[in-house]
RNA sequence: GCCGGGGUACCCGAGCCUGGUCAAGGGGGUGGGCUUAAGACCCACUGGCGUAGGCCAUCCUGGGUUCGAAUCCCAGCCCCGGCACCA
């Protein structure tokens, strides 16, 4: 794909650019409230402003704007606003690797996101990639023709003049509904940046998250061994603690005791405690083959050496459960193998240190983890299997182990229900604690390796709450969610959500209203701000200075309460104003429809509803969400990394606007995920242009006064096209809308066209209706063709084509079926016989198959077809000289009769049987071109007819007998 | 692990809820038409067999329900996504 132009917006098709200023210049998108007009409010999330917009981002526009676009055209007020997301830290992380000089920064910025090489230099400031990226990307907005009503555009952030007032009224109402709450909790945290590090902020460790351990002490001297561990309930078992002799061992008062941990966990410790100060330093041989006494239990256990224990995981100490640890069992092995390795240890203690077993599990023997190590053949604990055998061991006993008799009060109880049991219980007798460790190394983009710090006083919002939840479920089971696969998902997130820490503090944002070091967190400032849509044009137009947006106006617009009167004498805006921003707000919201990637329905989508739920009155909550799949560009995955992200922009250099458009949307609906591929996006440019071309040559060719069965044929398909497409667009169904708005049309005119060489008026009926059709989804083609076919304004503001059920003509259509039906019979019968055609003789059948039919006809087929009896004896009596062929040919019409579409009513199909003849008789030339030979339409017990091999007698109803007359 | 979504022909994909209309539609390929030629466009074919419109096979695998199953039920195999402080 060509590099795209930096600095415009080029499109090979030259006509967009000129609808697009056309529309600008007539502002057809500006909306303001109507009074008595049906409104709607829809919108998409806005984008984060750290790079060019792509077909990721095309997609889920397009759907919003073809959807708004159809909304518009059915007679809706509708308001597609936009605006632009600058808070986050991935910008201003990008703005610390440029000041570092990262090549791998300079080069994206370069060569990937084609930023000019002078404004580099500039984008060590946040702000101004911000900037810089909303200025490309409002472009890129413009040129895909969505119809967006820019006066009501803002950006985030306390950069902006007024978001932050905004984010500054929602989070104080929120904190006074008790919806704001303070507490700690882990995160992933690199110590140099001093900030969480996220999935995307890391070079190493994607996906690995705080875990928690449980620390259980061994008395020892004066202080106590601290063992992490998975499993608190195992401490029955326990034979021994492990200590690495090559390690470093940190003593720290913790807590009014002391404690020993490896020197690296002590330095996770201080990150997650309070008031831990470092001792001093141990050398852990000094212990080896010392005593120290396990909690609970009160056993005596010896501190061995073991060299799998890692000082990096948890607190480099461990407690040994050989019976059911497979690392424990292997290194007691080897101690035991090889006892001149433990010098310093009572040999004769080591040789009777046995595995001690306190978990049963079914399958398995006393001791899993020997069963688990000799199966597997392991004999070495630096042997990479442990690993599997420790999951394996564990995952069973956890779901399936009952405690042993030897395990005290816990007896008898399920490993899971111990498990907490025995944890609470040593930290409430301050023999234990909990510390959090991730299961895998993480390393930031710095470059540092990073740990698990608890951060305190974080703000949260209570999504936990749970009155707050069940009024988000209330609302989620009421409210439209395309697809319905959707809705159990947000029911599903509702339940799972915990509380969400909504403060950071560092990146772009807004301040937090009470504290201003802490910044309202990303997906926790753009919940709302839909809201904020309905009134920003009048601070965008300078009528209300953003000074003047108090939290009594905030309130006054959104909540309705106060006094307009008071509220203006306090701020300056006149009484009128604030009237008409309440009225406004009141006239648009709810929001209608929210389109989005599924990617938000776990985090942003579910927060849309909560904080809907907390703020708003119920009429005011969202009334639909509508979520869709996720791009593949090649059946690939698109990311920068892979190098084959597509801004919209280049897409658009080469295919056009429209078909872009249409290529997306032709790729996928529901939540399935579209693939664009290079020879989609060609075949949808060449259909878009052969759209156009069909307008001119109907133009230009003369039409035909007199109207047949083939114009109501095209104008029942047409109708019936509306109703599908219209139907597909209320469920947000755009790929199948769009696919017939744009195939299954065309389909309809080549089979028009093929049938009839000169053109009737219907034709420019139906090309009339084909161009509304396709405006919301090519609206610069449809523009295009709409000015072409004579019409003045534009189409994107024409009405919408409705359903005409009358004038639905299933006898037209049928009589086209069995035209088409007949050629492809013929076909096969050459293609069997493989020889030229000279005469094609096609037989109707005789009337008293007709009345046999007829006769059927008045029975259930359903009921024919499972017992036929009943029509064969009605119809014998009739005509009783038919005894011999009447169950055959009743059972034949049945099976070919229902083998039509049910919805067809029987009086049209008996109505075709008794004008087959007729139509193929019209349709004669036609047929005879198609097969390029003459044909002969014949009754079955016709005296003349020309019948060498008996093929009349195969005639049935709607199913002519052939004979094809060939060359030897 | 938990939750969600899937498996359909050479490729992409519809159909499944509500069983019979059915294996849509598009791409690619093959043949033909149009054309000085190319492209565009139009037509046919594109699982197998067949010298008469037919027969057989097929919708991840294996069972079941039914007159009838891509569709409903049961079991299994495999793939993808989300899982939190990240936009």
């Amino acid at each position: 794909m060509s590099k795209p132009n930096n600095r415009s917006i080029e499109s090979p098709i030259t006509y967009e650019a000129k609808w697009a200023k056309l529309w600008r210049e007539a502002k057809i998108f500006e909306a303001d409230p109507v009074k008595d007009k049906p409104k709607f409010f829809i919108c998409v999330p806005y984008s984060y402003q750290n790079g060019p917009l792509h077909l990721g981002h095309a997609f889920t526009f397009t759907r919003g704007d073809s959807y708004a676009r159809f909304k518009r055209m059915q007679g809706f007020n509708v308001l597609f606003p936009w605006s632009w997301h600058w808070t986050g830290e991935a910008v201003a992380g990008t703005s610390e690797r440029l000041k570092r000089g990262d090549p791998a920064i300079i080069r994206l910025l370069r060569d990937i996101d084609n930023v000019p090489e002078d404004l580099i230099p500039r984008f060590t400031d946040p702000a101004f990639i911000c900037k810089y990226y909303t200025a490309e990307n409002r472009k890129v907005v413009d040129a895909m023709g969505f119809s967006v009503d820019w006066r009501r555009e803002f950006y985030t952030t306390d950069l902006h003049p007024y978001y932050s007032k905004f984010i500054h009224w929602q989070y104080l109402r929120l904190r006074e509904k008790g919806f704001v709450s303070k507490g700690e909790h882990p995160v992933v945290w690199c110590p140099v940046c001093q900030s969480a590090t996220g999935d995307h902020d890391r070079l190493v460790g994607e996906g690995i998250v705080p875990e928690e351990y449980t620390l259980v002490f061994f008395k020892y001297d004066e202080f106590y061994l601290a063992a992490g561990t998975l499993r608190p309930e195992t401490i029955f078992g326990a034979t021994n603690v492990w200590l690495n002799p090559d390690v470093e061992y940190a003593l720290l008062e913790y807590d009014n005791k002391r404690i020993l941990v490896s020197r690296r966990a002590a330095e996770k410790l201080i990150e997650q405690k309070h008031n831990i100060n470092v001792v001093k330093l141990l050398n852990a041989k000094e212990l080896i083959g010392k005593k120290c006494k396990a909690p609970i239990t009160g056993v005596e256990l010896p501190i061995l050496p073991a060299n799998f224990v890692d000082p990096n995981v948890v607190s480099g100490v461990v407690y040994s459960v050989p019976a059911h640890a497979p690392y424990d069992y292997v290194a007691l092995l080897e101690l035991q193998r090889d006892l001149s390795k433990s010098t310093g240890i009572d040999a004769k203690l080591l040789k009777e240190l046995k595995p001690i077993s306190i978990i049963s599990v079914p399958g398995y023997s006393e001791f899993p983890a020997l069963d688990v190590v000799k199966k597997m053949g392991i004999s070495s604990q630096e042997d990479a299997r442990l690993e599997d055998a420790t999951k394996e061991v564990y995952s069973k006993e956890f779901h399936e182990g009952v405690m042993k008799d030897n395990c005290g009060e816990y007896s008898g109880l399920p490993v899971r229900v111990a498990r907490d049991a025995v944890k609470a219980r040593l930290i409430s007798t301050g023999l234990g604690d909990i510390m959090y460790d991730l299961s895998g190394k993480v390393v930031c983009r710095c470059g540092n390796e990073c740990l698990v710090k608890i951060v305190k006083d974080q703000w949260f919002l209570t999504y936990s709450d749970p009155k707050w939840k069940e009024k988000v479920k209330t609302h989620i089971m009421k409210m439209g969610i395309f697809p319905e696969e959707a809705r159990q998902w947000f029911l599903n997130v509702v339940d799972w959500l915990h509380d969400w820490a909504c403060t950071r503090k560092t990146g772009l944002g807004t301040s937090l209203p009470w504290d201003s070091s802490w910044i309202v967190e990303t997906l926790s400032d753009s919940t709302i701000y839909p809201a904020l849509y309905t009134i920003s044009k009048y601070m965008n137009e300078g009528t209300v200075k953003p000074e003047q947006l108090t939290l009594e106006v905030l309130d006054y617009v959104f909540i309705g309460i106060g006094n307009p009167r008071v509220i203006s004498k306090e701020t300056g805006i006149p009484e009128t104003t604030l009237k008409n921003m309440r009225d406004e707000f009141l006239y648009w919201y709810p929001v209608d429809c929210r389109i989005s990637a599924k990617e938000l329905v776990p985090n942003h989508l579910t927060f849309y509803l909560f904080q809907h739920v907390a703020l708003f009155d119920e009429n005011l909550w969202p009334r639909c969400i509508g979520a869709n799949g996720m791009i593949t560009v090649e059946g690939e995955k698109m990311s920068k990394s892979k190098g084959n992200m597509i801004p919209i922009k280049a897409a658009l250099a080469k295919y056009g606007v429209d078909a872009t458009r249409c290529t997306l949307l032709l790729a996928a609906e529901d939540m399935d995920d579209p693939d664009w591929r290079d020879k989609n996006a060609q075949e949808t440019r060449r259909m878009l242009d052969l759209f156009l071309k069909i307008v001119d040559e109907v133009l230009s060719s003369g039409l035909e006064a007199s109207e047949n069965r083939l114009d109501r044929w095209l104008i029942s398909k047409m109708v019936k096209k509306v109703k599908n497409i219209t139907e597909a667009m209320e469920s947000l169904k755009t790929r199948t809308a769009c696919h017939e708005a744009l195939y299954g049309m065309y389909n309809d005119w080549k089979w028009y066209v093929r049938r009839r060489k000169k053109l009737t008026r219907s034709a420019l009926r139906f090309l009339d209706t084909w161009v509304r059709l396709l405006a919301p989804f090519a609206p610069f083609t449809a523009e295009e063709a709409w000015s072409k076919l004579g019409n003045n304004g534009f189409v994107s503001l024409a009405k919408w084509p409705d359903y005409h059920p009358e004038e639905v003509d299933e006898f037209a259509e049928v009589a086209e079926d069995l035209l088409a039906k007949l050629l492809v019979d013929v076909r096969e019968i050459m293609g069997v016989t493989e020889r030229k055609p000279i005469k094609v003789h096609v037989y109707t059948p005789s009337a008293w198959k007709l009345n046999v039919l007829s006769i059927m006809l008045s029975f259930d087929l359903k009921e024919v077809m499972r017992d036929p009896s009943t029509a064969i004896k009605e119809s014998l009596k009739m005509f009783p000289e038919k005894r011999k062929d009447m169950p055959i040919l009743v059972r034949k019409i049945v099976e070919y009769i229902s083998s039509f579409p049910m919805e067809i009513p029987k009086k049209v199909l008996l109505e075709l049987a008794l004008q087959e003849k007729k139509i193929y008789e019209d349709a004669k030339s036609f047929l005879e071109s198609e097969i390029g030979c003459p044909f002969n339409i014949w009754m079955e017990d016709e005296q003349k007819a020309y019948d060498p091999i008996g093929k009349s007698k195969q005639a049935l109803p709607l199913r002519p007998g052939i004979f094809v007359e060939m060359l030897p």
